[in-house]
RNA sequence: GGGGAGAUACCAAAGCGGCCAACUGGGGCAGACUGUAAAUCUGUUGUCGAAUGACUUCGUAGGUUCGAAUCCUGCUCUCCCCA
């Protein structure tokens, strides 16, 4: 059994657990902060651990089989040796880059042709190899391939495109059965729903994936444009047909509002380069909303960037320091801003956890919900 | 003392008779960012107005012209070279 269930939310269908790994054991819900290069951009493994309480983090197959390569990775005795990271690490496979490097790919039957956005040269992703890159780096859970669509995204593409992804799938899950893992520990290959914003697709695919009989399961193809309700609504749809004892992965998602409703819809695993990327870039969350932190009325806030966060950055600098790091394109703004921020996702689905286990998570989401969506 | 160059919006810097409220950077102000080609990108930045638009600007005082940031004259200031 790589995953139990603890305790149900009586009003919804959020429920808490553990996700059993070779690296580690997971509570869930958890938030994945996002580590494509083989860093989750500017923070030490340290403030992972103690700081923002990470306990698993994502790896990109696309971004580490260009650099530094597979040569390297397998040389150091892969990717949790290579990065001095013994807890659980999850790879994407790539079919997030068939979605935001289009300019620079083409699709065939066999896989994807990218031209590297790094030197030109190109390279071939398939079901195949990318499962072979993925038993090299040597994640906890490795991704099926899958094109993820673009959004907006017409009946008939999605469908051709939901088509391929399933028979990369049936691809995967052989190619998976034929290889064996390196390092001597377990990998779990999970599939993903695609299907875009249609409701049909999305079952047929949930039928497809939930046949598979992985050991959890994920959404794709989600948070690429469309609106929030469509979203929810998708995840619905999905969820009454993936297995309900299996871990749900709802990909690239989100905000904290749409990780909340993700959760109260039955979701357990959420990722998302919003905490890093746009904490870099001087947006803060918080629980009282939303902060531009560059914006000129923090300039003489000194009261601290959240007196009541989880992480010591948070209750040690003042919202005045850090938008002056930040206007100044200090790194150490960037790195405080992006420890802030993953440590307010991961408390906040640590509290979701025990609202569940409590099972008044629902009332609890809802006040939430609110306030995040609000700007300080 | 002699010779030369120049003064443009918050800063730097284009423009050298009408297409100029004035290119472009920076700075300022605001916005975006969802399985990371992102410490990135976008908008805006004389005043008033939601806007058509109106009004006041290119050191300063005059002048030439239908029309001047652009041409002429005086003045003020800055910088460079020689003695």
């Amino acid at each position: 059994m790589m995953f139990r269930i603890e305790s149900r939310d009586p009003s919804t269908s959020a429920r808490a657990g553990i996700l059993y790994t070779a690296h580690g054991d997971i509570p869930t819900p958890v938030f994945m902060p996002v580590g494509t290069a083989g860093t989750v951009k500017g923070i030490l493994h340290r403030d992972l651990k103690n700081e923002i309480n990470a306990h698993i983090i994502l790896g990109n197959t696309y971004h580490l089989y260009l650099r530094p390569g597979t040569d390297i990775i397998k040389e150091a005795g892969g990717l949790h040796r290579f990065m001095s990271w013994d807890m659980p690490v999850l790879t994407d496979s790539g079919g997030y880059q068939v979605f935001s490097l289009a300019e620079n790919r083409k699709l065939t039957e066999e896989g994807a042709i990218f031209r590297s956005h790094i030197d030109g040269s190109k390279h071939t992703f398939t079901a195949e190899n990318v499962i072979d890159i993925q038993r090299i780096i040597g994640a906890d859970i490795i991704m099926a391939f899958d094109e993820c669509a673009p959004h907006p995204c017409d009946h008939a593409y999605a469908i051709k495109s939901m088509e391929l992804t399933h028979r990369w799938l049936d691809r995967c899950v052989k190619h998976f059965g034929v290889t064996s893992p390196l390092y001597g520990y377990d990998q779990m290959l999970f599939p993903i729903v695609q299907g875009s914003v249609y409701g049909d697709l999305r079952r047929a695919s949930a039928e497809k994936i939930a046949s598979m009989e992985m050991p959890g399961n994920a959404i794709g193809g989600l948070s690429v444009g469309e609106p929030a309700e469509v979203m929810y609504e998708m995840i619905e749809a999905v969820n009454e047909i993936l297995p309900v004892d299996r871990p749900r992965y709802l990909m690239g998602v989100g905000t904290p509002a749409n990780i909340l409703e993700g959760i109260a819809r039955g979701i357990d695993m959420f990722d998302c380069v919003m905490p890093t990327r746009n904490g870099r870039n001087g947006m803060l969350f918080t629980s009282e909303g939303t902060v531009n932190i560059r914006n000129r009325k923090w300039k003489d806030d000194f009261s601290p960037i959240d007196a009541t966060g989880f992480s010591e950055v948070s209750r040690t600098y003042s919202k005045a320091y850090l938008h002056h790091l930040i206007i100044s394109g200090e790194m150490l703004g960037a790195q405080i801003a992006s420890i802030h921020n993953l440590a307010f996702y991961l408390s906040l689905v640590t509290e979701a956890r025990e609202r569940i286990k409590e099972g008044n998570f629902g009332k609890w989401k809802d006040e939430t919900v609110r306030k995040l969506s609000e700007r300080a």
